[in-house]
RNA sequence: GCCGGGGUGGCGAAGCUGGUAAACGCGGCGGACUUAAAAUCCGCUACCGGGAACGGUUCGCGGGUUCAAGUCCCGCCCCCGGCACCA
């Protein structure tokens, strides 16, 4: 007899060509079931998967057959980024094409996801770089322009001189490439735009809706980025003149104590400002080492504040005072309006730019109870307080104030309450290959003309020539470039960047509802019911590239009438790394651990099993050999458990939890004892996975039980009640370790006798009155100290409690002297002698 | 500086509504089996003292509330992440 070694490989390879002949994971709409839409993150097919991918994926896929088992209709559906730069770069590295590279990298990395067993609906696999997908994208686009939340402007923007193209601000990290980690650049180029900014409000407004449901750092770091600020854009008169310049400011309140006025070094008015003044040649200077000095060290906070007086004022609208215009290296272009009205007595930069150029300063505000004097102020004061100088505003609070100075002011036009942001808008045009082709073309007489509806997709042209400098081939390609116009016909040329990799992540999941389909983008019905992603696990190194792209995706996607949807995702789950040695894994550092070796040596399951162990989802984790040892011996324990009982003819059809009268009626001493357990595990299972999917303790709870089986089995694998009780929890042991470990766990059942999958079967409840103890271990405290503890009846009440704890020797001995105060009683747990 | 998360044995970690701190795993130690080793099975393992019974100490630090605090409140230290001259 026995069942043999355990045999991972080939339990495996087994169960997952069932899995794939029975169709078990295949999904469709069906209004009759609740719909549960799991998704995570879709991988770069870099051709190998690693134990970041193993981590994510297997707890997408925990969550996927949990939620299967619980009865909902579980889409869980994997594709592929498949456009960007690591694919031009290989193509060039190996003398091929970055489609052919990539394909062939899907096709390994499928075959990787596939021996560890997910439970995808792999009918609707998709890759981003086909034209099938891409063309939709086209279309968005240019449903987008028709809306206006497309634009081309020629600005400055980050070039990242590696990937040679331009980078968005969210792909620009302390100044370096988000992906090559190589220096960005400022440039001056033509460039599409999408209009997030114009979603600002909506963006920030919507994060209530996920309150609770994403993490809060993910939350926090989102506003953050959005950077709203509630104020107000003032105008200030220049001196002798009927012009006015535009401030943006949070705190008109202080608009009293504005003594003088900071402009940009860009600002489009400093050159007509110095115009014909002696100042004009030094301020030019200043204004080119500003302009010229790099990103970073501009943007550094030690930088010395400096500035250049342009000569010209303006008139403070309230005091009616002179204020100097100064030229200063700290006022950003790109915030507000590039101008500042400077309060040097309410803010610190202004106060520091004050004291250096030894310009006028004024105290507006006074805190409560105290009275600031400005020739003895050290810092500025920020806080709030009561109005003073400030003439008719005087004496009333900060706050109010701010609302009245802008009424006051708004008689005469002089100010109007505003919101600003620190989010800019999406750059996505990218001087890349292996993208899609943003669909415009440029016509010498039309100007730039929409590429029509039904000349979509515009196809990459896959037999384009990559070029060992790295640069797009698309603008020498006169197959690509020249064409006609559609509005006129005569020559025009192609739009030669193509689209940032990160407009296809932003709405793939909602073509995984209808991946298939041909004539449009999106089922209409499939959409409805699939939507929104209930579980999304992903990285925190999107907290706001791709999450916020996507959401703001999706709401214009609404508004262009393609869905009802405002948020896509409804719950997010940011896994934490996976680690080696302390640090990432990475070829660098040569820590990195292979999945597929782990695969090879312990299987899918164990390499499943120890990831999702050995650690919360949202910590990072520690990979270690020995632990991944650990997960597999648990595996072998498990499977000799099975065969040791069906050795002993034990093993019986019994499913998990069975009933008392399947059990042959009322039982007593170990198989009680292991029916208790094996109830109590259902319990502690299902609340750990139901609150924030703790399979970490899920995994512990299982081990318990086996650990209890493997103490009682020879008292009760003898008799036929002990061997159905045995072989009631070790169904149980499988139902609940299958969403972890679901090769052994249906190969098990099956020896077990059972005939259905182990994949379509519903999850078990447990019965509250096998929870029952007779006795319980009372602890006995005294004063808080744990003195004694002893098997009491689990109904014993508050007096027969102190009785029984009045029985214990060192109880008595700790309350030898002492008189009894008062004595807490917590029913079945302990009590608390208080004594002195 | 602001915001968020965290600090528990030799290690990864548990700890529910305030009620036995250290479940589960790794590592270590001891035993059984074996000619031997591996594998397996059983036992011990927070720290200090003690042969043991038992006693003391312990959840970053210091206070507080409570019969009782890892858990609640106040102050502080350290680590990780995000934002940061944003007017």
């Amino acid at each position: 007899m026995g069942f043999g070694k355990y045999d991972p490989q080939q339990i495996e390879d087994k169960w997952q060509e069932r899995w794939t002949e029975s169709r078990c994971f295949e999904v469709e709409v069906d209004a009759s079931r609740p719909k549960y839409y799991v998704l995570e993150m879709f991988p770069y097919p870099s051709g190998k998967i690693h134990m970041g991918h193993v981590r994510n994926y297997s707890i997408g896929d925990v969550v996927a057959r949990y939620k299967r088992m619980r009865g909902f209709n579980v889409l869980h559906p994997m594709g592929w980024d498949a456009f960007g730069l690591p694919a031009e770069n290989a193509a060039i590295k190996n003398k091929t094409h970055p489609a052919a590279w990539t394909y062939a990298n899907i096709a390994d990395m499928r075959t990787q996801l596939k021996r560890l067993g997910y439970s995808y609906d792999w009918r609707r696999e998709l890759a981003t770089c086909r034209p099938e997908y891409y063309k939709w994208e086209q279309q968005f686009f240019l449903r987008l322009l028709e809306k206006g939340l497309v634009y081309r402007k020629n600005s400055p923007v980050n070039w990242c001189e590696g990937c040679n193209t331009v980078l968005a601000n969210e792909q620009v990290e302390e100044g370096k490439c988000w992906r090559c980690d190589g220096e960005v650049e400022q440039k001056q180029l033509e460039q599409w735009f999408l209009k997030i900014t114009a979603y600002a409000e909506d963006l920030i407004d919507d994060l209530k809706l996920l309150d609770g449901c994403w993490p809060e750092r993910v939350i926090t770091m989102q506003q953050n980025w959005i950077g709203k600020s509630v104020g107000a854009q003032l105008k200030f008169q220049f001196k002798g003149a009927d012009e006015y310049i535009e401030v943006f400011t949070t705190r008109p309140d202080t608009l009293c104590g504005a003594t003088f006025m900071s402009l940009a070094a860009e600002h489009p008015l400093v050159e007509k400002l110095i115009k014909g003044r002696p100042e004009a040649e030094k301020v030019r200077a200043f204004c080119r080492d500003v302009a010229n000095m790099d990103r970073i060290k501009r943007g550094a906070e030690d930088l010395e504040k400096e500035g250049v007086f342009t000569g010209a004022y303006c008139v403070n609208p309230l005091t009616g005072r002179d204020m100097p215009i100064h030229v200063a290296n700290f006022v950003l272009m790109g915030y507000g309006t590039g101008a500042v009205m400077a309060v040097p007595a309410h803010d610190q930069r202004d106060f520091e730019f004050a004291r250096k150029y030894d310009l006028p300063m004024q105290v507006v505000i006074q805190p409560k109870g105290e009275t600031l004097d400005i020739s003895t102020m050290t810092q500025a004061y920020a806080d709030p307080g009561v109005l003073a100088n400030s003439g008719q505003f005087d004496g009333q609070d900060n706050s109010a104030a701010k609302g009245a100075i802008i009424d006051f002011l708004a008689q005469n036009n002089l100010a109007k309450p505003t919101v600003n942001y620190r989010l800019r808008d999406w750059g996505v045009s990218r001087q890349r290959f292996w993208g899609a082709p943003i669909p415009v073309v440029h016509c010498e007489k039309c100007g730039t003309v929409p590429v029509p509806d039904a000349q979509l997709p515009v196809r990459l042209p896959e037999d384009a020539q990559v070029r060992e400098d790295g640069r797009s081939p698309l603008p020498m390609l006169e197959s690509f470039v020249n064409t006609a116009c559609p509005k006129c016909g005569g020559p025009a040329k192609r739009e030669t960047d193509t689209m940032d990799t990160f407009m296809e992540s932003s709405w793939y999941f909602m073509r995984y509802t209808s991946a298939r389909k041909e004539d449009g983008p999106f089922d209409a019905e499939a959409l409805k019911y699939w939507m929104p992603v209930d579980q999304y696990i992903g990285g925190i190194e999107h907290a706001i590239l791709h999450l916020l792209y996507s959401r703001f995706y999706v709401k214009a996607l609404r508004d262009c009438g393609y869905t009802e949807l405002s948020e896509p995702f409804q719950n997010l789950l940011t896994q934490g790394m996976v680690l080696k040695d302390g640090a990432k894994m990475s070829k660098s550092k040569g820590n990195v651990v292979d999945p597929n070796s782990m695969i090879g040596r312990y299987g899918a399951d164990a390499t499943r099993l120890f990831i999702l162990f050995a650690s919360p989802p949202e910590k990072d984790l520690e990979w270690s050999d020995a632990g991944i040892e650990g997960a597999y011996r648990f595996l072998n324990r498990v499977w000799r458990l099975a065969e040791e009982l069906a050795d002993a003819g034990a093993l019986k059809p019994i499913g998990p939890v069975a009933s008392l009268s399947d059990l042959g009626g009322e039982l007593a001493g170990p198989a009680r004892d292991l029916r208790r357990k094996e109830h109590d595990t259902v319990r502690r299972v299902t609340r750990d996975m139901e609150n924030k999917f703790q399979f970490n303790t899920v995994i512990a709870a299982l081990m318990e039980l086996v650990n209890e089986m493997y103490s009682l089995k020879d008292g009760l694998k003898g008799t036929p009640q002990g061997a159905a009780v045995l072989s009631s929890a070790l169904s149980t042991v499988l139902t609940l370790l299958s969403p972890v470990t679901p090769h052994l766990c249906e190969e098990l059942w099956g020896c077990m006798g059972h005939k259905e999958h182990l994949a379509t079967l519903s999850w078990p409840g447990y019965d509250e009155s096998a929870l029952v103890l007779d006795e319980i271990e009372l602890v006995v405290q005294v004063n808080g100290k744990v003195r004694g503890r002893l098997m009491v009846p689990a109904d014993a009440d508050q007096e027969a409690v102190r009785q029984f704890a009045m029985t214990h020797e060192n109880v008595l001995r700790n309350l030898e002297g002492k008189s009894i105060r008062k004595l807490i009683v917590v029913p079945g747990k302990l009590v608390n002698v208080v004594a002195g």
